[in-house]
DNA sequence: TTGAAAGCGCTAACAC
DNA sequence: GTGTTAGCGCTTTCAA
């Protein structure tokens, strides 16, 4: 009276119906039969009957029995953030067209759920890591590295650590920036940033400092604890921009900051670029698509998807040659992509503009 | 001269170590100490050696022998749209809180890939799928249910298959858009839609045509085809608008839709809600910051998450039972968020209407 | 050419 | 209370 329940094929239940060994099967499913001499008749019938059966071999079982599972632990700050998101699909595909899967979850900037993620990638044995380092994983980054298990670190690195590592260069990104705003007549610019150490956040500021030192104008910088919710982030940049009215123009070091940002300025009804100009850092639909059309310092996402993939994926080559790879530390370009927020020019030039982007 | 590589410590060399068996080990670890009549003491200087080497069991052998993962396999669309990434952050979180984790990928709506995707989920025997189903995968969804794993399919369902699923009614939320356009005297409204078949964007259109026909108007209906490239898609969008100038109003049936809906209308110089009102589906920083804000069809995507994960974690700790358990089918209201790209009045008020939005 | 058999590291009967 | 041991399903060496 039970329910039959189709009982998985087996590589021996293969093997017994054919009349040949286990191992001839494994043999043939594993591309070695030419070197093994298994005659082509006997392939042939292999691959045709798993065919037929649809049988799938554990990967459970061979992993174990391998140590390699061909997956790779992907740690992202924030999945949901447009950026990781992008570049998390990005790579997804590489690996997946190169026989890799991905294992990922967010850390959320939580030190402690970023190393219970690790924990748990070690566990499972990952093949090798793809991580955007919260602040305070040394440790765990550490252990990784002298297990030997390949590593690729993004974003932002950790300066202790002479780990491989893909990041942009945010100095650069942020002092282009405030040279285009300075070129437009602004002479009065605020930053606006997280409270955060890690290095990409500083590069970002220091491109900022570096650029006002360097036309002798004052810093007006804000640091917005991080960790805070929606409301009270608006409320923070909305008090910073009223009491700092002689500001003429904000750089944001990140996209959420900017939408809060965009929030703020909404509320304190003032108009962009003519009451307060702005660029955003990371690009986006909504930078885009907005009314003006923001001038953001755009992240080279397929590049950075691209070497963080080719990084890891020549260490996973090589990893059994055990040769003393030197580590690989790239250093990728933003774009500046100008547009309506940082411009100044007179009322009514900005429709034209705009015309004139959709018509390029 | 050969770098010694910390081998990884392993049961046996815990249970040498402490001169106990490998099994007093096992038992402590999985606590089950206590029903195996293990001495408090034996079990706390286990714990305490565990803790101290940082043990970490190997969940490949633990899965082999025991045929859990504590691995869900999670199958969306496009991890790069936000209401995807978003989702998928939420069922994530909930998913570690209660000691699973997430395997994701991106079929991209690609049936050939979601096939492949979902084998090499069955090879790596996740405890469960969660799955946004491309339109062609009946079989290997039918493959799943026939093994008894846990599935729930989200977002769209599969109506030859007797799934548990968890979507939104679509039907709903664009009839009440409708209804509400009209109420606000717009009067020959468009619908902008995919050419897919799939449930949702089935439903969304139903709902869309039964408000046209209780009200005696016309409909007008763009399909555009899946699967184009950005700029083909906008130019399309752009000759349906400028081919149908007596529409005063569009509903769009997903966010990315209006996203290239945005950039058509912005080509084509019309003023959103004057010229055009507009509806999209999903809520997004885009649509909430535009100016004029838009008004959209919001999924309660921490419902859907919660939904969707609850009814999987259900069918998990069931499995054992092996109790009949009943389909669940879930059907979720979208709430109708009204902004000003959908409210007919005198030039203006919309401003007005921005402050007060935000002042709430 | 093919088959037998020894593990990969762990769990959980079942002895003692 | 604790130890012994038979697998989970697969790969791969070595013998035939």
């Amino acid at each position: 009276m039970s329910e039959k329940v189709k009982k998985r094929t087996l590589i021996s239940d293969i093997a017994s119906h054919l009349g040949v060994s286990i191992a001839t099967v494994s043999l043939v499913l594993n591309g070695k039969a030419k070197q093994s001499r298994i005659s082509d008749a006997v392939a042939a019938r292999v691959l045709a009957y798993v065919q037929e059966v649809g049988y799938k071999p554990n990967q459970l079982a061979k992993s174990l029995r391998t140590g390699k599972t061909h997956v790779i632990g992907l740690v992202v700050e924030d999945i949901a953030n447009p950026f990781f998101s992008t570049v998390a699909a990005l790579i997804e595909r590489q690996a997946f067209e190169r026989g890799y899967r991905i294992i990922y979850c967010s850390t959320n900037n939580d030190p402690a759920r970023a190393r219970e993620l690790i924990s748990m990638f070690q566990e499972r044995h990952v093949d090798g890591y793809l991580v955007v380092p919260a602040e305070g994983i040394e440790e765990q980054i550490a252990e990784i590295m002298q297990e030997k298990t390949p590593l690729v670190v993004f974003d932002r690195y950790l300066p202790e650590l002479a780990t491989n590592y893909v990041v942009v260069d945010g100095a650069q990104g942020t002092h282009a920036a405030a040279r285009h705003l300075l070129e437009q007549g602004f002479s009065n610019l605020a930053f606006v940033t997280t409270s955060s150490a890690q290095t990409q956040m500083q590069a970002r500021l220091d491109g900022y400092r570096q650029a006002m030192q360097e036309h002798g104008l004052p810093e007006t910088v804000k640091q917005v604890a991080v960790g805070q919710d929606a409301e009270t982030v608006i409320t923070d940049i909305l008090s910073f921009i009223r009491d700092n009215r002689q500001c003429d123009a904000i750089i944001f070091s990140t996209n959420y900051l900017s939408i809060y940002g965009l929030e703020a300025i909404g509320r304190l009804g003032l108009r962009i670029p003519d009451d307060l100009a702005m660029v955003s850092y990371d690009d986006h639909d909504l930078f885009r698509l907005y009314t003006p059309a923001i001038t953001v310092i755009a992240q080279p996402v397929e590049a950075i998807a691209k070497n963080v993939i080719d990084i890891l994926l020549e260490e996973l080559k090589n990893c059994a040659g055990e040769a003393p790879r030197p580590v690989q530390q790239v250093l990728l370009p933003p774009t500046l992509v100008v547009r309506q927020s940082s411009l100044r020019q007179p009322a009514g030039a900005a429709r034209k503009a705009r015309k004139q982007e959709a018509a390029s």
